[in-house]
DNA sequence: GTCTTGACGTTTA
DNA sequence: CTAAACGCCAAGA
């Protein structure tokens, strides 16, 4: 096999993208939550980290991802440093100065909205 | 193999 | 209020 990322990691990362792809248009969430969603409420760092790596995939909005302050702190990740706050606009995010505004007016929680009941 | 860094978050001082 | 340490785990040097 010459696969080279898409066999390394296959649980967390996959889950993490998974998740990221359900969110809404307009919506964002939290490194976070998508970390207590998958049941490693502590490995939030990990989420930021498959998110670096989520670039390589097609359809996984990395923009609506950040952290708990609302703050796009990944922006510098991107292709363009503006990318991330120039997408959440287009999607009507309030953003100033690489802050979400309405931050907790949009927030997205998958463990609220894709609890298992 | 070890050590450092990191798109984070919580706790403690 | 701010500052620092810790936990967690993967990747790069």
């Amino acid at each position: 096999m010459t696969l080279s990322i898409n066999d390394k990691h296959k649980d967390f990362f996959d889950n993490v993208f998974d998740v990221v792809r359900l969110i809404p248009e307009g919506r964002v969430t939290s490194y976070g939550a998508i970390a207590r969603y998958l049941g490693s409420a502590k490995s939030s760092r990990m989420v930021g980290w498959a998110m670096n790596a989520s670039h390589r995939y097609p359809g996984i909005p990395a923009h609506r991802v950040v952290n708990r302050q609302g703050l796009l702190t990944g922006k510098a990740n991107f292709a363009h440093p503006t990318e991330m706050e120039e997408k959440l606009k287009q999607e009507s995010v309030v953003v100033v100065a690489d802050q979400i505004i309405n931050f907790k007016e949009i927030f997205w929680d998958p463990n609220e909205e894709l609890k298992i009941d």
